[in-house]
DNA sequence: TTGTTTACTTACTGATAAGTAAGTATATTT
DNA sequence: AAATATACTTACTTATCAGTAAGTAAACAA
């Protein structure tokens, strides 16, 4: 869970991620903020210099928020497979519950060539940390037998938050409950047959 | 295949449809068409009275060009399904072959809030025939034994747009090779075991 | 030949964007 | 008590945005 802000820094950047997950990067402005907030445009430059500032801690943010999830929920070894993929599902879900918001990959992955080189790179990082972590709970869920798929984990945990990502916008354009459809079928396609 | 554009407004049509799925409708701006094409910004505004109205032909013109793609490819009854599949796993190949550009939904999924009723209404009416022609083939194709899935068509349908539009994006941010594994993922998922 | 339509250009507007320099009140440190 | 750092505001700049009104050259129609 998101924790509450206590100041304006904390409040500009959760914010910021909001709209950036409501709007897109391009479509909101340090006056969509500023004026939200009770505070003049200067106060947003005070904390983050520019808007790529901004954006950097945003994904920072987002990296801190599931470094720390992991990190609770420990090694893949000692780990309740299914439990460990809802928790990450349960981002997403978070999210369309929460203003129809989409994910980070989502947002900038169609902004990805309009955000600076920095950016770029530190939501790659972010992605591969991801990737990862997936592929291990996929691996060893296939080991236990509690997860069945065919196929490389890499390749089966991208093509997890490919659907989650592009599920969050089709579910905007066609219906919200259908993103729950969606994540029935992706947890079906999982299970042993 | 897109057709060679021969007027200024078909050329207008076609790059802001490019700029779209390379950067977002929020992120190009009627500058950057016009001095691309040699023209002044109100040649744009002549043949497209509003952005939105550029994004309503936008739209029509990826649904003329998916009717059409149907159209030549006959009913699922009469169709090699796997062949069908493919044509349409085509589109998002040819996209990322492209300059990574991604699709209309991933595109205008991300900024969905961000355009007007008119255009969302017909991404809706768009996702729709979409679904439901990808519906009949995969239903089609499960009652032959050519393809094999749990659950709903539907929803299945929805799965490998959602799939192949955040592959699309996710690709972006990783590598534009992880898109073709996604897709082999996606086909090898369908077949039967 | 004259009038009209088509496809633009020129020249502009008002709004809004990110960003900045300088000033100020409050809290903290020395 | 004086100096300094923090967290802003005021007031501004420059750039860019979509959009418009009026003019024009060429093609076409009556």
């Amino acid at each position: 869970m998101v924790k509450k802000p206590e100041n304006t820094k904390q409040k500009i950047l959760l914010l910021g991620e909001k709209l950036l997950k409501e709007k897109g990067i391009n479509a909101f402005s340090y006056h969509d903020i500023s004026s939200s907030l009770g505070v003049k445009n200067a106060a947003i430059h005070y904390h983050f210099g520019s808007k790529e500032d901004l954006l950097l801690a945003i994904i920072e943010e987002n990296r801190k928020r599931f470094e720390q999830m992991i990190q609770q929920m420990g090694t893949a070894g000692h780990m309740e497979v299914w439990n460990g993929l809802q928790e990450f599902i349960n981002i997403y879900i978070s999210s369309i519950e929460n203003n129809r918001q989409i994910c980070l990959f989502g947002s900038l992955g169609s902004d990805f060539f309009t955000i600076g080189h920095k950016g770029q790179t530190s939501l790659k990082l972010l992605s591969e940390k991801i990737l990862v972590w997936l592929s291990e709970i996929l691996t060893e869920g296939k080991k236990r037998g509690e997860f069945e798929f065919k196929g490389h984990a890499r390749i089966k945990a991208m093509m997890l938050c490919s659907a989650l990502a592009g599920g969050l916008q089709l579910a905007r354009i066609s219906e919200k409950n259908d993103f729950y459809d969606l994540v029935d079928q992706i947890k079906s396609d999982l299970k042993p047959s």
